[in-house]
DNA sequence: CAACCGTGGAG
DNA sequence: TCTCCAAGGTT
């Protein structure tokens, strides 16, 4: 490639003006020696707790997974123990980290690998993606850190940090396209050092370089980065309404159900019709279709289990 | 592919 | 109080 100093040549149409990609690495790896965050799922190569880390900082912040890490951990503390559990359990354990459709698939996931990949986790993006709850993103940082693979991968820390180092960014909510990082982060990638490589791009872009006040003046590539410090106010950012009822989008009402199907006791099946008034402190009868139809999206995904005692309907984690 | 899928801390 | 945002994935 090139020497010392060049400027990088990113797979594109045009040549950006780039900082030298040496320079970039070298800077990088040397903060991350003395800032890197020290983390649990670090330094580690265990593929179950690899995954499990990954699949649980999925749109999660590190501070919530680094509580619920170690509990889940304690409860189930293999691949194996993890497919041998009821879901309901699994589900309840996940208490707090949001999103749980995740804990399904990843019931899910350790129950296909016992059966398809004799307990083993897949050492390829293909075997990986193909599991549940597992896309290109999660598959990508498992072979990196699990499996010790030179691979580059894309995340809203490294997309951000990515963003602003190559490109002129307008304000500081703009990222390049999705397409674009991962050339930049393939490009950039220190194949000889890459799970700190990776590592230190997740660092920075989560504690320096963030997405509200960017901490210019404490980054290490502040000499190097183009949009240092003349990142534009926050953009206007739009967004579509969410749709919803009294003005709380849908999904939080099937959070509430679940986190109520979680504190009754284990295997407690609830009446449909008492869970109303938990989760909707305006409930009415008019509203009876409306849980109902929230409620078969629930057991769609796995979540919850709809059956009838004597006749009324009742509910339980699946 | 746009919409959906939680939860809670930070600004 | 209210908006934004967080190691994305699925349909």
């Amino acid at each position: 490639m090139s020497a010392h100093g060049s400027a990088v040549v990113l797979p594109s149409r045009s040549p950006l003006p780039s900082p030298p990609v040496r320079l970039l690495q070298r800077t990088i790896l040397q903060w991350y020696r003395r800032h890197g965050r020290s983390l649990p799922w670090r330094g580690i190569r265990d593929p179950y707790r690899i995954l499990l880390s990954e699949v649980m900082l999925q749109q999660t912040q590190v501070s919530r997974v680094l509580v619920k890490y170690p509990l889940f951990l304690k409860r189930f503390p293999t691949i194996a123990a993890l497919a041998r559990a009821r879901r309901a359990d699994v589900v309840r354990t996940w208490q707090g980290m949001g999103y749980n459709n995740r804990a399904v698939r990843l019931h899910a996931l350790a129950q296909e690998v016992a059966a398809r990949h004799k307990g083993r986790i897949p050492g390829t993006e293909e075997a990986l993606t193909s599991l549940p709850g597992i896309g290109t993103y999660t598959a990508r940082a498992i072979l990196c850190s699990a499996f010790g693979m030179p691979v580059s991968f894309v995340d809203v820390n490294i997309r951000r940090l990515l963003s602003r180092v190559f490109q002129k960014m307008p304000d500081t909510g703009s990222m390049v396209p999705e397409p674009r990082a991962r050339e930049i982060a393939e490009a950039a990638l220190d194949r000889t050092h890459a799970y700190d490589w990776n590592q230190a791009l997740m660092d920075i872009g989560a504690t320096i370089c963030t997405a509200r006040n960017p901490l210019c003046t404490a980054c290490p590539l502040a000499r190097l980065c183009i949009s240092a410090g003349s990142m534009g106010a926050p953009a206007p950012t739009k967004k579509k309404p969410e749709r919803s009822l009294y003005g709380i989008p849908h999904r939080i009402y099937r959070g509430r159900i679940i986190e109520q199907l979680r504190l009754s006791g284990p295997r407690r099946a609830l009446p449909l019709a008492s869970l109303g008034p938990k989760v909707l402190p305006q409930f009415g009868p008019r509203h009876t279709g409306w849980l109902e139809r929230l409620m078969k999206g629930l057991e769609r995904d796995g979540l919850v289990r709809i059956t009838s005692r004597r006749g009324i309907p009742v509910v339980r984690l699946a």
